[in-house]
DNA sequence: CAGCCGACTGGAAACGTTTCCAGGACCCTA
DNA sequence: TAGGGTCCTGGAAACGTTTCCAGTCGGCTG
């Protein structure tokens, strides 16, 4: 049970640990009897030279340290399923860790990360802009690629994704669909910059068309099915069209709408972000803003491969985003006759129909 | 930019090596001058110990190595989610591999993870009773457990639920629902030991109501929201159920038959297996049997500490699963007419309403 | 006061690997 | 034949840490 060691096989080849080395890794030279004695001992232990070992003698790790909110929001798990697959490509492994939307957490996983003195780091974080981490990672000096954060002032590169311009051309969609009470639903509001920088596009919007500016509708939201209570919002508000800041969500929100009784599009418009695969299972479809999170994962992946190699400069990449009409965006109905009787009415929900 | 390493620390706080590790770690004796000294200099250098020569040393490694067939895969992202949070409780990183449901891949992972010599493994493998990637593990003798596979006659530890049995007891309140036409639809039947056992319960339930046991029908399915094709199956078995070899797939099931024209459950049932959040957020919710993947990674982790730690033998955990009614399970429609008139029928859609 | 014991400290070996360097064998050329 | 080159090989240092062991020092007991 105890492993095996080089020095093992180098007894067994009857040579010296510095000629299984080379002939293992295929550096520096060896004749053909030595070559296929000490490949006869390999196969017949059944060698794997110990990664620990490795790294600490050639001191860089094959190893990246990759921090995600959680593995358990769809896109994430897409954005990691790519970082794995290049870093596979690549012959890296990959260190995993989770924040749970915690700063604290965050620093604490940052810092385990480090203690393995990974090649790399691939990080998104809640807050780019007051990370304790991110300070820890700048003053380490390790190469480190921010997916979906944008990095302020920080030279640090990044792989994102224009949350602010996607979020207003979305929300100029709906304007232009007739809507004028649009509200804004988000989660993890202030421990996400993404949801932060969506809610700007969405005021960006909604003030340039001269309508009211909603502050954000903040819903306990973590796991990502959560039942969401919008009773408040709705009676309140009475909005036609609702931008959740993600696509879990808005799938959320939707769900909780028809618990309301409402009808989703037919009353109440929905869209959200990400572009998630389950949206388009839905019945129907989800209309969002799509972004490649596989592909932002690669990307990302493939800059830290470059920027540890010396190769190019600290930058920053952006990944185009695209419109997914779905189904669940349509212009209001009745909006004239709502309107007028705004005042009138003090019912929870709004069902346009019978009034 | 070259780390900072326990020698600066000794030569900073004027001592030596042994007496740092003995500071930093809290082992063995340190009078309070010596502790106070080291401290400041840890702090002033930012010090933080090298895991790599840390588990040179000691020769146990904080870490722990995780495969799963695919994490977009919201099953495994729950299980991962899991056994991240217990491992970190439990002061482990975690390395993390996928198999993609690729045998091959399989093994080339476990190799990788098992080069960096982890404390333990959890592993979803493809197909436990014939997996190379088994065979290397059981060889290297490393703390191990399965979550979802069954063991078979190895001597290894795992968290499963009794898909079976599960599969049948659904499978069974369909036929009492009165449904006499059921199918199985599974994704990658070959490579997943999962989805065979479903088919088993879903065989055993029909065969023994006397009814016909179609053989599985096999989809391209891979991403978790792929367009899967079931033209041909609704027409030549025209079933009145429809049970998915998973949540996921049963999604994309119900997806394509409303393509189709078909209601879902208004003229075919759908149910799933797995129980993933998503499949309470979409209208009306998937029925489907619930296991608790988040419990079960939970689970296995604490199995494999235990293991690791020499307090118990090898074992295997059995968690409950719950069927949750959903809304996608109703008794089958006009099921008198529709079987009179079968043979008449070549439409390649079946609605019941139409005829 | 001698002896002993405990608390503290530092030196050094060990962990598994890579890599530098030097030495040896052999062949070729001048 | 001597000299120089090439090719192969092994010894040993290095990587960063833990841990065993031996040594020192002070205080306490007899």
């Amino acid at each position: 049970m105890i492993p095996v060691t080089i020095h093992h096989v180098a007894q067994k080849a009857r040579c010296s640990v510095a000629s299984v080395s080379r002939v293992v890794n295929g550096t520096g030279p060896a004749s053909p009897a030595m070559r296929a004695r000490v490949e006869v001992a390999v196969a017949e232990l059944g060698f794997q030279p110990s990664e620990v070992g490795r790294s600490l003698a050639r001191r860089s790790r094959r190893i990246l340290g990759v921090l995600v909110p959680s593995v358990t929001n769809p896109i994430f798990a897409a954005s990691l399923a790519g970082i794995q697959d290049r870093a596979r490509a690549a012959g890296l492994s990959v260190l995993i860790a989770q924040s749970d939307y915690d700063p604290g957490r965050e620093r604490e996983a940052v810092e385990a990360l480090l203690a393995e003195r990974p090649a790399g780091l691939v990080l998104t974080v809640c807050d780019p802009y007051d990370s304790l981490a991110l300070d820890l990672v700048e003053r380490q000096g390790i190469p480190t690629v921010l997916v979906y954060n944008d990095p302020g002032d920080r030279r640090i590169s990044a792989v994102t994704v224009d949350s602010r311009g996607a979020s207003r051309a979305l929300v100029e969609q709906m304007i232009a669909l007739g809507h004028r009470r649009i509200v804004f639903v988000a989660g993890h509001f202030a421990a996400s910059d993404r949801s932060r920088l969506r809610y700007l596009g969405y005021a960006d919007a909604v003030s340039a068309a001269g309508l009211p500016v909603e502050p954000p509708t903040e819903v306990d939201f973590i796991v990502g099915a959560d039942d969401v209570d919008l009773t408040e919002l709705v009676s309140r508000l009475r909005p036609t069209a609702i931008v959740a800041s993600n696509d879990l969500l808005a799938l959320s929100v939707i769900a909780s709408l028809r618990r309301l009784g409402l009808d989703v599009p037919g009353q109440v418009s929905v869209a959200g972000f990400d572009g998630i695969a389950l949206g388009r299972l839905v019945d129907p479809p989800l209309t969002t803003v799509e972004q490649p999170a596989g592909t932002m994962g690669v990307a990302a992946v493939s800059l830290l491969l470059e920027l540890a190699a010396g190769r190019c400069e600290s930058q920053r990449l952006l990944i185009n985003h695209t419109f997914r009409p779905g189904g669940t965006l349509q212009p209001p109905v009745a909006q004239v006759r709502l309107s007028k009787r705004r005042q009138s009415s003090q019912n929870l929900v709004h069902q346009e129909s019978s009034r």
